[in-house]
RNA sequence: GCGGGCGUAGCCAAGAGGUUAAGGCAGUGGAUUGUGGUUCCACCAUUCGGGGGUUCGAGUCCCCUCGCUCGCCCCA
């Protein structure tokens, strides 16, 4: 009752699931070191100043999810909302841009917001991401998504969907955005009580209300992709025809509007309807304009983060995981044997096997239950006999047979049990 | 910040005002004191998230509170 718990929209991963957390970690790691992206770490606090501006103050992330602090210097700090910020300025600090070449980042790790925890939603969750500073090259962004797919088909998940828009450059936003508050204004009156607020605020995020009256008026409104300059809208073009030869599909969806303010051109996200309420297991985009607002120069840039719970969450719909068994299991009773057994552990362990070693000087009969349950292969037995000729029984659990072996020649003999060898 | 649902053991869970709070899984001990998977027996909640109230009587009704969960907003 008064014992302590884990914080609202915190997690502790406990050994059952954490098998499933390894895998995803691993296959993000190949893929993307595949594909020549190099790990990036960075602090998980930075100055508030990081995330105002590179997000954008307007943004609901800043203006009501951070986690601010001021720390014993009188700094104002906050815990990480999102990855791509840090990793710029990171890119800017130690100026990896004057390599000349485009740069392929990639972390992982915690994020934080604040935020009424929900169904695929926490205040501390996990992401993967991936950036691709350098290049404004529509290409970058095909490559971009092609490897946040490739990753997700690895991990085998099916029913994905990309939906694709794009946002255009500044003059386009800022052209589409007079256009749109022209259209909306004189409805002002049918909005949902939100939208109403957005139409000065931030009236893009209007398009992607749930509200349905909202839906019907914006049914009507001016596209975005309309707006487009011919620039803008010839990059657009390259980029779909660029997944189309991936044969990655994707659909046009010209209410995707990405909450974050840096995004400029291609936005995306790719979509589940496994997640409850939550749809997005992958989002990201190009933010042309991000490095060069926070002091660096003027880059091009591309990136995506896939939230890391939505994605454990598909993977456990998927099959049940399987537990990792130990290979053999210590059996040893009485005083000699139980000290001999730390050793024959430790012989066991460095040529490789998983080894459980019953600590518990219980029984025999209660230890081969233990055994049992751990899923071993064989149990490896040590009492006051074997301790007395230096030897060790090995038992294979599956048929119940029983060997007698000196103890150097333990791990030979286990091996060719395994390999079904007469030892 | 706003709404809905739910809190009975480590886990799943019956119970809907009337004496001792079902059952299953897991766990512990034993039948089997140096040999597992099956079986059998025993043990395993002075108490139903917490506090107050109504009542002769409350896990069950009322109020407050804490927690979990789902949804809105927004996002990964």
């Amino acid at each position: 009752m008064s014992a302590i718990q884990a914080l609202p929209g915190t997690k502790d991963i406990l050994p059952d699931e954490s098998g499933l957390w390894q895998r995803l970690e691993a296959t993000a790691r190949t893929i993307l070191q595949r594909a020549a992206f190099r790990e990036l770490r960075t602090p998980i606090f930075e100055r508030t100043d990081l995330f105002a501006r590179g997000i954008g103050e307007a943004t609901d992330v800043v203006g009501k999810e951070m986690y601010t602090f001021v720390d014993r210097g009188d700094r104002s700090l906050t815990l990480r909302p999102e990855g791509t910020a840090g990793a710029v300025r990171a890119f800017i600090e130690h100026k990896l841009h004057a390599s000349g070449s485009v740069q392929r980042l990639w972390y992982c790790g915690p994020m934080f917001r604040y935020e009424r925890p929900q169904a695929g939603r926490q205040r501390q969750f996990h992401q993967i991401g991936a950036e691709l500073l350098g290049s404004g090259s529509p290409r970058a962004d095909v490559e971009a998504i092609a490897v946040a797919v490739e990753l997700l088909e690895e991990l085998g998940l099916k029913s994905l969907r990309l939906a694709l828009n794009s946002v255009g450059d500044r003059d386009d936003r800022a052209r589409y955005r007079q256009q749109l508050v022209d259209f909306l204004t004189p409805h002002a009156a049918d909005l949902d009580e939100d939208s109403r607020d957005r139409l000065s605020r931030n009236p893009l995020r209007i398009l992607d209300s749930k509200d349905a009256k909202t839906q019907d008026i914006c049914a009507d409104a001016p596209k975005l992709i309309d707006a487009l300059g011919p620039e803008s809208a010839a990059r657009f073009e390259r980029v779909q025809q660029g997944l189309t030869d991936l044969g990655i599909a994707y659909a046009l969806d010209h209410r995707l509007v990405r909450g974050l303010d840096y995004y400029t051109h291609t936005a995306f996200e790719i979509q589940s309807d496994d997640l409850g309420a939550q749809a997005t297991v992958c989002g990201g985009g190009r933010y042309d304009g991000l490095v060069a607002e926070l002091g660096g120069p003027e880059t091009a840039a591309v990136g995506w983060a896939i939230g890391m719970e939505r994605l454990i969450l598909l993977l456990q719909q998927m099959a049940a995981p399987v537990a990792p068994a130990v290979d053999v299991y210590l059996v040893s009773r009485g005083e000699a044997a139980e000290q001999k057994a730390l050793a024959v552990a430790q012989q066991l362990r460095r040529s490789g096997l998983t080894v459980e070693m019953d600590l518990t000087g219980s029984a025999f009969g209660k230890q081969f239950k233990r055994a049992d349950r751990s899923g071993a292969r064989a149990c490896v037995i040590l009492g006051d006999e074997e301790a007395k000729t230096d030897t060790a029984q090995i038992k294979w659990l599956a048929d119940g047979s029983q060997i007698a072996v000196d103890r150097a020649e333990l791990v030979e003999a286990i091996a060719k049990l395994d390999a079904g060898l007469d030892p």
